[in-house]
DNA sequence: AGGGGGAGCTGACACGTGTAACTTGCTCGT
DNA sequence: ACGAGCAAGTTACACGTGTCAGCTCCCCCT
């Protein structure tokens, strides 16, 4: 027996395997500029360190460094959809092509200050969907942490980078529908408070297209997701003359859907109604759901060089946003 | 000006202002057992950490100590849903309980090579819906992982903690079926590869019900998201008489059922559908969908008392699982 | 009276890495 | 012929923490 405990093979060992000095293992495997190692010693040194399985330790590197190539995402707290699940796998992906490492906590700032998770990962730098408070945002740049992105939110301190997306959404729900001749139009709000962040701006952006189209409206009533909840607003709603709703997304614009079946309305004749994310059931519903789709990849694109200059030091470039979000026609608007 | 570049701060700064070694700081915020600390210099340590906002750096602590209390999950290369999305909030909750810290990375192990995951951070287990590798695994047990937990997957050597459960899936959906008084089972199967790890014990879990209750089936049939192409399918279990069939979740379900509407068939007379997860859709939709829901709190707690016990040193308890996958009875079967 | 021992604290080292500063040959221009 | 200059490495320090061994009092027991 050897050694009971196994132990981490570190640069040393790599080292003493090549017949270098550390340094020159650093240098080699690192490919550090301005410095000049022969091709036989680099050779030798490759093959050591793979031989041994060498991983450099993240720790001594990003306590050496004082900077991580971590990416930290602070999901909300309520349970994330596909499409959010695309745009991290996407952002990951994107990150990961430039060397930094995506990774995301899911929930609950609530049980667990967030001031424990910067702690814990030295991220170099953070994106939250969640707003920041000035105090946080101060220690975590205090900490080491070279960029802070608010998704969304209220605070205007961090950027608020997907803001503008999602009012665009619902914009378009809106345009969408005024074009189609509508001139009373309903908003299908989400009956889950976690979701506000979401709903708001989305419900920002038919207002403004309601007020700049000169339509009345939107009229605003919550829409839980079950079919004899929803039918009052959809009654409401039919009462008041409003023929085309926009929902916060697909799952509200199926609530409607079944109220409407309930009370014998049919989409799009007697109410049109548009969804939002494009989920799979949206195509199998009837009718067929109308949608609005963002292209998550180009979004997660925008993010990722959002991040990275901000990380390298270079100006952070605007968003670009035309055509990221879309309407996928199909019957019921 | 007096230092253009924001320095972090250490313990020894806290160490400084408090009038007392570097090492009273570590004992005292450590808690450190066996050591003797006056409540006096307690307090006065304390104050001046807190009036400092001093935060120990992640990077020197897992180096001194060799672990970290990061719990790293590898998720799947496809966008993951609200079950999967709850699973991990919950899982994060019960860890960070008792002081660990749970982060995901999304998708794709193609474009980066999970070494430079546990290069990158260095979690102190390892969780992956993947199959691992002896070689990784051997890796990343040499770089200081203490556990590794695969959940899905064909391999034996680290457990697959979620194999079961999803097998119950199955088997539930069939039991249901069978005890419906039906003969002829169908499986509708996933149009996705990329699910498979998923499809196949829940596949695996029917199959087995089938043969233990004397049934034919399952017949499996591969039906996509779309009406059109699901309705072949349909088609085909309807004439050689089967009369229910289990889809690999309510996505899946629902494209029976829009098939089923093509054909003019209804369920359950015509076929009766059973699905999985319970989506907010499911209870939308016409006939509502019968499914089956897991306790995703149950899984969490189980996952994250596996973890914590494998991290202590401690045996790692065998799972419960009596009543974590339940019926959702509808209308549909 | 004397020393054993515990309370309360400090000094010093190790963890594994990146990198600035320094050394040693060797070539080459004048 | 002789230093300038460059290729090819090495030595040494710093990053911030946890913790072992040791040090100084002072109390208490016999």
């Amino acid at each position: 027996m050897t050694d009971s405990t196994i132990r981490r093979v570190t640069s040393a060992d790599v080292a003493k395997l090549a017949g270098v000095s550390r340094a020159t293992v650093s240098y080699v495997l690192n490919d550090t500029p301005h410095q000049t190692i022969s091709a036989a010693t680099r050779g030798r040194v490759i093959d050591a360190a793979t031989s041994l399985g060498y991983a450099p330790s993240a720790a001594a590197r990003a306590l050496r460094t004082g900077r991580s190539d971590v990416v930290l995402c602070l999901l909300p707290d309520w349970p994330i959809g596909p499409e959010v699940g695309t745009l991290l796998g996407n952002l990951s992906t994107e990150l990961a092509r430039s060397g930094m490492t995506f990774v995301a906590h899911p929930g609950s700032q609530a049980d667990r200050p967030i001031a424990d998770l910067w702690k814990a990962i030295t991220p170099a730098a953070v994106l939250a969907f969640t707003d920041f408070s000035p105090a946080e945002i101060d220690a975590m740049r205090a900490a080491g942490v070279a960029l802070v992105v608010g998704l969304l939110g209220r605070s205007t301190s961090p950027r608020r980078e997907l803001e503008v997306p999602q009012q665009r959404v619902g914009r378009l729900q809106a345009e969408h529908l005024v074009t189609a001749g509508h001139t009373r139009i309903g908003y299908a709000y989400p009956d889950d408070d976690r979701v506000r962040i979401f709903a708001e701006p989305r419900l920002e952006g038919a207002r403004l297209t309601c007020a700049a189209r000169d339509v009345t409206g939107p009229a605003v009533r919550v829409v839980p997701l079950d079919a004899e909840a929803a039918e009052p607003a959809v009654r409401a709603w039919h009462d008041e003359g409003v023929t085309a709703v926009c929902a916060y997304n697909d799952d509200v614009a199926m609530a409607v859907l079944a109220g409407m079946r309930r009370l014998g309305l049919h989409a799009p004749a007697d109410l049109a109604i548009i969804g939002v994310d494009d989920i799979p059931a949206a195509r199998l519903a009837v009718p067929a759901l109308t949608t609005v789709t963002t292209d998550q990849a180009a979004v997660a694109a925008h993010l990722a060089t959002t991040v990275l200059a901000a990380i390298n030091g270079r100006p952070i470039p605007p968003s670009e946003l035309s055509g990221i979000v879309q309407v996928v026609q199909r019957e019921s608007a």
